[in-house]
RNA sequence: GGAGAGGUGGCCGAGUGGCUUAAGGCGCACGCUUGGAAAGCGUGUUUAUAAGGAAUUAUAACAAGGGUUCGAAUCCCUUUCUCUCCGCCA
């Protein structure tokens, strides 16, 4: 979320930039946030004055008792009686304001970019690069889910039967390609200089406050009730959370993790052809990096991840482009996203296999994530983070685009994992 | 899951109702000392919020939340985590 100080500061430049997001009722708001956070302060400081009052007089009761000075005492008492009561419901107040000061604040997204276009949907991103041959596929070339049929390497059904729609098995060189993807983009990620970690798969409240995804997604993930856990529904939210309530040493920066996780969607209201096969699961593999930046490096760190999963793309030698997100198809907490699609040849489509954003401040506000600055004094730190890889879409891709009559072909980096050259 | 013991600052550790934001030590920073270093000596060393131009001042925080009291690190309740023993277990 934005900090009030921002807010206060920077009123016209925030309604500029809701603007971009198409977000309405920005101006109502905004001014309220200012007002409330005007009185707050207002209440905050009468709240202090009589508890620093009540302090005082305390404090000479503790003398008047010490002296035998019983009845100078008791009158003194009588005065707190009331200042007692005068803070309680100041307090009480204060309390109010502030929940209620949060909840319009939770409402409000992160200001976007300058380089952020205008527009609705996912129609208006503007497409910022493409690289990569579409192949031309042989006669008869069918969709991934026809090919993990044909060749035996996922069963969606048997997934169906042990636990419901969207929860694939991978079978032999299926299985060995999913394990071998993995440890590629790991390796790619680790040499980049990113840090591999193994974060839990379940998080408490706290960790989904932290990152977003709650109070107002929680339809998103799944819950297990009885310890009140989530299941995390990208590494995003275990490992930037690793990062909360910490006062970082400028010399921390930067502070680059990777992490292979399952994520778990509940992925609510999706349905059709779009979901079909891999296009949209409920657990799914994915390999993400995390980034803990200075405010004046995060922008140079997100195109060094923009251009490190670029790599990764020429090496698998598959198509794809990026995308610079519109306002209106811009996350939430983000303030530029450029995503990465692969084409799906068989399909006709592009799929999206990455995600790369950077939030400035927008999560590090909620997590309490700062760092110490050449002043001395405290000061929100940048996040940043991106899919490389999400690994069903391009195992889709892969499937399609490199299928010939004779099975499909794995791309030459990935032989030395997966140990074989064809699935046939 | 059962029984017991605990949770105090960056770390160790004292502290069972007021003079404790917190002794003492370690660490760290700066200064003095020194040919240089170590030792020694001195000073400083949490965070958040509010007020102020600033120095600064006030409030809050001793696992978390609530309660008793004029006053709570200290007493009571709830939750949580850690350790020890027992049970179960990959």
């Amino acid at each position: 979320m934005l900090t009030l100080a921002f807010i206060r500061e920077n009123k016209e430049s925030i309604l500029k930039g809701l603007a971009v997001r198409n977000f309405k009722n920005a101006n109502v708001i905004i001014d309220n946030i200012i007002k409330k956070d005007l009185s707050k302060r207002q209440i905050k400081t009468e709240l202090d004055q009589a508890l620093a009052e009540s302090n005082k007089i305390s404090k000479e009761i503790g003398v008047f008792f010490k002296t035998g000075e019983v009845q100078k005492a008791n009158i003194l008492k009588e005065k707190t009686g009331q200042l007692k009561q005068q803070s309680k419901a100041l307090n009480e107040t204060l309390i109010k304001i502030e929940d209620e000061l949060n909840e319009l604040l939770y409402q409000v997204p992160n200001i976007p970019n300058p380089l952020v276009p205008v527009g609705n949907s996912e129609e208006d991103n503007e497409t910022i690069f493409q690289e990569g041959e579409i192949p031309k596929l042989h006669e008869g070339a069918i969709p991934h889910w026809e090919l993990a049929k044909k060749y035996d390497i996922i069963d969606f059904e048997l997934g169906n039967k042990i636990t419901g729609a969207g929860f694939p098995v991978y079978k032999g060189k299926g299985a060995k390609l999913q394990r071998a993807l993995i440890s590629y983009f790991l390796d790619k990620n680790t040499e980049a200089g990113y840090t591999e970690v193994q974060p839990p798969l379940l998080i408490n409240e706290a960790s989904g406050i932290g990152t977003g995804q709650l109070p107002d997604k929680e339809g998103q993930m799944y819950h297990v009730g009885i310890d009140n856990l989530y299941l995390i529904p990208t590494a995003e939210v275990p490992v930037t959370n690793f990062y909360r309530d910490v006062l970082l040493k400028e010399s921390d920066f930067p502070i680059c993790n990777t992490a292979y996780t399952p994520c778990f969607r509940r992925e609510a209201g999706s349905y059709g052809a779009h979901v079909r096969g891999l296009n949209r699961l409920h657990q799914f593999d994915k390999v993400e990096i995390v980034r803990i930046e200075h405010p004046e490096k995060s922008y140079e760190a997100l195109e060094g991840m923009v251009n490190h999963v670029k790599g990764i793309l020429q090496e698998l030698d598959l198509p794809y482009r990026i995308l610079r997100l519109c306002g209106g198809d811009l996350g939430f907490t983000s303030a530029l996203t450029y995503d990465f699609e692969l084409f799906s040849t068989a399909q006709d489509r592009w799929l999206e296999i990455s995600s790369i954003s950077n939030f400035e401040t927008f999560q590090a506000n909620r997590l309490k994530l700062r760092f110490k600055n050449k002043e001395g004094k405290s000061q929100l730190a940048h996040t940043l983070n991106g899919s490389s890889l999400a690994l069903p879409r391009v195992l889709a891709a892969l499937l399609e685009n490199c299928q010939t009559e004779n099975g499909i072909k794995i791309p030459e980096v990935l032989q030395k994992y997966t140990g074989f050259d064809m699935i046939d």
